[in-house]
RNA sequence: GUCCCCAUCGUCUAGAGGCCUAGGACAUCGGCCUUUCACGCCGGUAACGCGGGUUCGAAUCCCGCUGGGGACGCCA
């Protein structure tokens, strides 16, 4: 294992499950796992589950999976545990209520008592005219306690003006502490509010660096206050850059497909989600494939960029072929039975599966739009595409074809080498050009004027399956 | 509105003061190949937001402007 500065590199991505993990997600966690692995350091899985109104089981379920779909497997988190479980943070309130009572107790923190109703109209008020909508620090100075539900909230110092942390990407920032409100860090329902938990759980993990989005900037002042009234020492922030939607606001669902469960259904493999994510926002000079090995050799934190990345599905789905068409048939076949199984088509000759595979590879650029081109293969009618048969299946063809058909029958070995040497044989003796009866052959075979080569469907059907195709048009 | 961040082809990006007449990739447009559609190959169009500095020299450094994004919750 390799060390950074003394102490292993412990990175972690914390989804919070409301909803499925999306695309921005995925991304920051496969820099997080991709960081970790070329370091040799730990990759943690922690679920942020405080929105008690929001969270579900359900969503957890699909963050994991989609996780596990992407390969980004976690060393220590759900299902894993580790050294530091749990790592769901609603089984971990009694740690944030006793470090918020020990912030109160040592002067850092403070019981507010205010409602939620009464700050939200005194927000509304502030906003209407114009004025800051920040706590006004009502409770701050309350002497004793009082016997009703409360909140604990941080006692922002007014000893210091600014407050600065040092960013990898971005250097040094630097906000004024005036821009801080007196920010709630445990809710009155005992659970924590994110910036706390985040960072006491990152100190107790050992979190030493932390990766996330850019949108997190505002939040980490709070968040190295909080780290500063406890005494702990700061872990290496990295704020990656947003990734946006076409129109360049924030990505989401009016922008089409953002959750990573979705891809995996609409026919997308790991390795292009994986391989398109990671160039948004990273880059190796001019290389734009990489297998994940090479990325876990290749990762640095170093040349990340700075500036948010407009998602492009277009080039998704341009690597989504490149790895259709260079991963190993037999994995691809494997992938298409499981879409194929959707449509009601339950193949089991792994044969046949792979052959079909070489035969749409080239064809298609999702599994999903493969197994929808795979259905001439399974359909026992043809269904011929509008006018298709007329055009092509003309009375001056038909002889040729009932040619075709009595001359096949003879042949025995019909694979694609053998079948261009028979056809190269039948039109030279009738000294007319293959494509003559090219696609008048396509229609017979599978009803329509485009699809997967002659000699690669007449492979696929077999013989006498072919012949009666061929027939039946006659 | 306030604060923070960002700024190279339509998009993802290379570029660490002279290798830049700005490179690659997706998309797009031509052409070739061909058995249709694809794939593949060859070629084209296309960018340093603007204005000031600094310097012999700036896409690269500094300042301002403009533009874009994000954050301003007892959401995360």
């Amino acid at each position: 294992m390799r060390f950074l500065g003394g102490t292993m590199v412990r990175v972690r991505f914390a989804p919070s499950p409301t909803g499925y993990l999306h695309i921005g997600g995925a991304r920051t966690a496969l820099f997080n796992y991709l960081f970790a692995r070329n370091q040799g350091g730990r990759f943690i899985l922690r679920i942020e589950d405080t929105d008690q109104n929001r969270s579900t089981d359900e969503s957890v379920g699909a963050i994991l999976k989609s996780m596990r779909w992407l390969g980004l497997d976690w060393d220590e988190g759900p299902e894993v545990g580790g050294p530091f479980a749990p790592y769901f943070q609603s089984q971990r309130l009694h740690i944030y209520k006793q470090y918020a009572e020990l912030l109160v107790e040592k002067g850092f923190a403070y019981r507010c008592y205010c409602s939620a109703d009464e700050l939200e109209k005194k927000r509304e008020e502030n906003q209407k005219k114009g004025l800051p909508t920040r706590y006004d620090r009502k409770c701050r100075w309350l002497k004793e306690e009082k016997d009703l539900p409360y909140a604990i909230r941080f006692k922002v110092p007014e000893n210091i003006l600014n407050v600065e942390f040092e960013d990898l990407l971005h250097d040094k920032i630097s906000v004024s502490i005036s821009e801080i409100e007196d920010f709630v860090i445990l809710k009155s329902d005992g659970y924590p509010t994110y910036n706390f938990s985040c960072v006491i759980d990152d100190v107790l993990m050992q979190i030493t660096h932390i990766i996330r989005g850019d949108d997190h900037i505002n939040n980490t002042p709070k968040q190295v206050l909080i780290y500063n009234s406890l005494g702990m020492p700061m872990p290496v922030f990295v704020h990656l850059p947003m990734i946006l939607g076409s129109d360049k606001t924030r990505l989401s669902k009016r922008h089409g497909a953002t959750s990573i469960g979705l891809y995996e259904e609409m026919g997308y493999l790991p390795e292009a989600m994986v391989n398109y994510l990671v160039r948004l926002g990273w880059s190796y000079g001019d290389q734009e494939i990489f297998s994940k090995q090479e990325l876990i050799e290749k990762f640095s934190l170093n040349n990340l960029g700075r500036s948010s990345a407009v998602f492009n599905p277009e080039k998704l789905l341009w690597l989504n072929q490149h790895y259709i068409k260079s991963l190993p048939v037999a994995k691809i076949a494997n992938i298409l039975k499981g879409f194929l199984n959707k449509k009601g088509i339950f193949c089991e000759d792994e044969n046949k599966l792979e052959k079909i595979v070489l035969a749409l590879r080239e064809r298609a650029k999702t599994i999903l739009e493969m197994s929808e081109k795979a259905m001439i293969f399974f359909e026992k009618d043809v269904v011929f595409e509008e006018g298709a048969k007329e055009k092509f299946i003309t009375d001056e063809i038909k002889p040729i074809l009932s040619d075709v058909v009595s001359e096949l029958r003879s042949v025995n070995d019909i694979s694609i080498k053998s079948l261009e040497g028979f056809f190269a044989q039948f039109v030279e003796k009738r000294g007319i050009k293959f494509k003559a009866i090219a696609q008048p052959l396509r229609v017979a075979l599978c009803g329509k004027t485009v699809g997967p080569g002659i000699f690669e469907m007449i492979e696929i059907f077999g013989k006498d399956e072919s012949i009666r195709r061929i027939s039946s048009v006659l």
